[in-house]
RNA sequence: GGGGAUGUGGCGGAACGGCAGACGCGCUGGCUUCAGGAGCCAGUGGUCGCAAGACCAUGAGAGUUCGAAUCUCUCCAUCCCCACCA
């Protein structure tokens, strides 16, 4: 076998690249910008792992599509090399930050030169380097200017392995993101930025912003908007200061059922610092409350304060209870507890035998199929109803309004043909609803369909039946109401509603199961399982809102409360400090007169010191806390003593203006130049993780709508929403090893140095792409790498092999072949489906070996086509597609070389393959010419002789026809 | 508990609502080789059949459709994220 060298390939061409430049684009007179951004790693110095690989090389193919397609793209890279990984990386070997971030940088640059991405090296950049978090800290010091940053003592979450603050998104599940200790509350000063500012702006631009579907929704979630009301209880018993408890509530149409109130520990504490004598088992419950919090979940405790509270809607005296359930961080900290409807309140009720009242009564839907009509029903308002009925026979829908005022809820049958009316109705009810007594419309013949509601009162429960009959068989109908009853409306609608509306239907029904499961008390089951329908309910119990629906309720509740309709987000702010050593330390300086005072931009950076004791101390304070010639300056305003501030800010804060960084790199006297930054900003393209969801994705859209509100920033390229840094953002999938997750602990994990040196970058980049979609991830599998080794041995076979002087006529088959392949590639690449692109790219080098004998394809694969393979291949095998474009005589980098187009005409055959079915089924398969009409194509079909003979002596009731595809006989 | 995703051969995975299983791995047989390996040729979802072919197959069940892996609903399984958020 050919063996080609591409260890000595690749070295050649990655020092050719180096040399020429060829991947730097002109930052100043670029015409097509493409900024092309990935999520640059953190060196963790155990060198690149594969799975950086799989995220560069996918983000680097649609990068040099790009390049080919004439853009002008800009792809850099560099290290976030601050933080805590790099930090306990250099504990745990017993190096330096600082000494050991160089060695980790030259390994991971070396690594990264060798799997051959088109990466701007010369724009390269670290976020440890004083170039670099000079700026980071000049971010901080605007931010700080304009209030953005603050300064505040509040419960942080202390992770006592880490012996530093965590950042709400660093908690997972109540233990450390990196160390999985459980977290402790501690009360400290922290340094925060007022994300929650944006949070409604960040999830309207969600709407505008070309991401990944998955990631939208996680930081949809993590914002966590909730509609509701804040809402005042006073207390009766005023002992004390505290004159009122304020509530926050997404169901205010359930205030008549609230029935006690629950306030937090922490709350509880607040109020006895400010001089509420409470009863000592509160004191003991809210200690032991505090000390646990942040622990797995457990059953719920609580004592009862003592104190009462007025419902502001029932005027009845509710007892306020303590416990541990409630948060203090959302909201107010004190809810109003309505245990019918909510579970959390239901348990905590029923273990303390607080009483429980329903005020919200679920809407009872039922629906049956008989005899092909599908009956239903669809609550619009509280006085009007809407039925739609399904015509047997044709496809037609009926739909029918009524209103009505008087009713709870409904109950939609379908009975038998002939069957009796008011018997099926009897039957129905009392099955359905266990209703005793009932009256019933009689049956007047010829009915296919019945709809009934009943109607329920409070406790006195009665029921009454309506019958509204119409005859479809013969077209006609006919209309019954009674007194109480008028049909306002008789139309006709389109099919999409009535799919919409069964479907609907189709979820009452399921609701009406659960509704009847007889555990626990009727409604609250149904209404749990839920919201949407709980909303949908009848009020009850509820004074002069009794038969309102519940989501009319809530907000006429509200008002007649006094209630104010607010919106409540689950985001909080963004907490920078670290009480670390490898970080930037955040500029800021505290005098005892002045209070707190930014470093003056001039005096920037504050340079970390390398100091010896970098451990954390874990008591709250940086390692620079301990460092006197650090800490120690003069207050910037009043040249007075004072104290330079020892955290360093997060990790996150360095990546969350990287992208800004890199264009403009070579600028001293700013973070980013305007006309560069306006030129190439927005990033075109981003690719990374999907782990980086919540976290880094989230502060980069704040921090970027943040200076372009505060006029620090402007993007010049594309009409995004105004601010936002990425407008088209896609997560890569995770890449596993044989089936499980990559981890040291395991010992899986792949070093991608082994597989280059047996099989060079090009066939490790290729076969990566290979394994799966890259927005999936896929499973890494020693063995089917081989596949893609022996693809480009073969590509190298046919590439020597057309050094040849070319032949007189090569194949025009195989000129359709490519042509096919360029549409098939460029839109695969386009949408990153690499791996059916690759497929492609094989199905083509089958071909022209089948069509040719081997070791000639230089005679019958035209020299133009060849080209066009190659650079299709280029983005994916750089190294061997250059060698053998210079084989072939080129001077140019291919990389370089115009990407190949495709003529439509040559695609399209002349002929195409004629499915033909019966009754679905395929049958037969007849090439026919394209554009061949229905008539001519079934002539055909008909003539085959296995379709004649499948269709001898049957009637041919219907056909169908696809242009260009198939013929589908309906007999 | 909530949210999201995914279920297709022995495996990774293909398939604008229109020939299910492209491409690759693996496997089987043959050629070649001292041998190992590699290469080349043929085959490879299941059942029945000498064959032509027929039937069955995309987690299970229903629905929509002339036609469903694909759209809708229910259930089951697996994975990921969040988790007492009122």
């Amino acid at each position: 076998m050919l063996k080609y060298d591409f260890g000595k390939i690749e070295k050649k061409w990655q020092k050719y690249w180096r040399e020429k430049k060829i991947y730097e684009p002109d930052l100043k007179s670029a015409k097509r910008p493409f900024y092309n951004l990935m999520m640059f790693p953190y060196p963790s110095a155990e060198g690149l792992h594969v799975g950086n690989m799989y995220a560069f090389t996918g983000a680097d193919i649609y990068g040099r599509m790009k390049r080919m397609q004439c853009y002008d793209v800009f792809q850099p890279i560099g290290l976030d090399g601050f933080g805590i990984h790099s930090e306990n990386y250099a504990l745990k070997i017993k190096a330096h930050p600082m000494e050991q971030a160089k060695v980790s940088e030259k390994r991971f640059y070396e690594q990264l030169q060798v799997i051959g991405n088109g990466f701007a090296w010369d724009e390269k950049l670290e976020t440890y380097d004083p170039e670099y978090y000079k700026w980071t800290q000049w971010i901080f010091v605007q931010l700080f200017k304009r209030g953005l940053a603050y300064r505040a003592k509040a419960p942080v979450n202390w992770c006592p392995s880490c012996k530093t603050v965590l950042a709400d998104e660093q908690v997972i599940t109540g233990r450390c993101e990196r160390c999985g200790t459980l977290v402790e509350r501690k009360e400290l000063e922290q340094w925060f930025f007022r994300i929650t500012k944006y949070a409604e702006k960040l999830l309207e631009n969600l709407e505008k912003i070309d991401w990944s579907e998955r990631v939208k929704i996680a930081q949809r979630n993590w914002i966590g908007k909730s509609e509701g009301a804040s809402i005042k209880f006073s207390i009766s018993s005023s002992q004390f200061s505290i004159k009122e408890i304020e509530v926050f509530t997404t169901r205010p149409d359930t205030l008549y059922g609230a029935t006690f109130m629950v306030i937090s520990p922490e709350l509880a504490k607040e109020w006895v610092d400010a001089g509420w004598e409470a009863p000592e088992e509160v004191k003991k419950h809210v200690a032991e409350a505090l000390r646990n919090r942040g622990e797995e979940q457990k059953e719920k405790t609580g004592v009862f304060s003592g104190i009462s509270a007025i419902n502001p809607a029932t005027k009845k005296e509710i007892p306020v209870w303590v416990s541990d359930y409630v948060l203090a961080g959302y909201g107010t900290g004190a809810i109003m507890a309505v245990p019918a409807h909510d579970e959390r309140d239901w348990e905590f009720a029923k273990k303390y035998k607080l009483p429980i009242v329903e005020v919200v009564e679920p809407l009872f839907v039922k629906t049956d199929d008989i005899d092909g009509v599908r009956p239903g029903l669809l609550l619009k308002e509280r006085d009007a109803v809407v039925a739609v009925v399904k015509h047997w026979a044709e496809d037609k829908y009926l739909c029918l309004k009524w209103k009505k005022t008087d009713w709870r809820g409904f109950i939609v049958g379908g009975i038998e043909k002939g069957e009796d009316m008011a018997e099926a109705a009897a039957r129905e009810i009392r099955e359905e609803t266990g209703y005793k007594s009932a009256k019933f419309v009689r049956d007047l013949g010829g009915i296919v369909h019945a709809l009934f509601y009943h109607a329920v009162k409070n406790e006195n429960r009665w029921a009454r039946f309506h019958g509204l009959y119409f005859e479809l068989a013969d077209g006609k109908r006919e209309e019954i109401a009674d007194e109480e009853n008028q049909i306002h409306d008789v139309v006709w609608v389109d099919k999409k509603e009535v799919d919409r509306f069964l479907d609907w239907v189709t979820d009452m029904r399921l609701i009406w199961h659960r509704a009847s499961n007889p555990d626990d008390f009727p409604g609250r089951s149904a209404l749990h399982e839920s919201s949407r329908v709980s909303e949908q309910g009848i009020l009850t119990r509820s004074g002069k809102f009794d038969g309102m629906s519940a989501e009319e309720a809530k907000w006429k509740i509200t008002d007649f409360v006094d209630g104010k309709r607010e919106s409540h987000y689950r985001l909080r702010d963004w907490l920078v400090s670290r009480q670390r050593y490898w970080g930037p330390p955040i500029p800021m300086i505290h005098c005892d007169k002045c209070s707190w005072q930014p470093v003056p931009e001039e005096d920037l950076p504050v340079i970390l010191p390398k100091i010896k004791d970098f451990q954390p101390k874990g008591k709250g304070e940086s390692p620079l806390a301990s460092d006197k010639s650090f800490y120690e300056t003069k207050c910037p305003k009043c040249s007075g003593r004072a104290r330079r501030e020892t955290d360093v800010s997060d990790t996150f804060l360095d990546s969350a203006w990287y992208y800004l960084r890199y264009p403009s790199v070579k600028e001293k006297n700013a973070p980013w130049n305007k006309e560069t930054t306006k030129k190439w900003l927005p990033v075109n393209l981003y690719t990374g993780g999907a782990e980086h969801s919540v976290l880094h994705l989230l502060y980069v859209r704040f921090l970027a709508l943040a200076l372009h509100d505060e006029k620090l920033l402007e993007f010049g390229k594309s009409p995004a929403p105004h601010g936002e840094p990425f407008p088209k953002f896609r997560a890569h999938g995770l890449l596993i090893k044989e089936g499980a997750k990559m981890s040291k602990s395991k010992g899986n994990v792949v070093n991608p140095d082994e597989y280059i040196k047996r099989f060079g970058a090009d066939t490790l980049r290729m076969y990566l792409m290979f394994i799966a979609p890259f927005e999936q991830g896929g499973d890494f599998r020693d063995s089917s790498i081989l596949g893609v080794a022996r693809f480009l041995e073969r590509v190298w076979k046919v590439g020597v092999a057309m050094e040849n002087p070319p032949g007189e006529d090569p194949d025009p088959a195989l000129t359709r072949i490519l042509s096919q392949m360029i549409k098939k590639v460029t839109e695969d690449i386009e949408d990153l489906h690499y791996n059916t692109a690759v497929s492609a790219l094989m199905i083509a080098l089958n071909d022209i070996e089948a069509r040719t004998p081997v070791n000639f394809y230089h005679q019958t694969l035209a020299r133009a086509d060849w080209e066009s393979f190659l650079k299709l291949l280029a983005p994916f095998a750089p190294h061997i597609t250059e060698e053998l474009w210079e084989k072939l005589g080129n001077k140019n980098s291919i990389h370089k070389e115009k990407w190949p187009e495709y003529d439509l005409k040559l695609i399209r055959e002349e002929t195409f393959d004629l499915i033909v079915e019966i009754n679905g089924k395929h049958r037969a398969t007849i090439s026919v010419s394209r554009g061949t009409s229905e008539k001519e194509a079934s002539n055909v079909a008909l003539n085959e002789e296995k379709i004649k003979s499948l269709l001898a002596g049957v009637k041919i009731k219907k056909t169908i026809f696809v242009k260009d595809r198939l013929i589908n006989f309906v007999v």
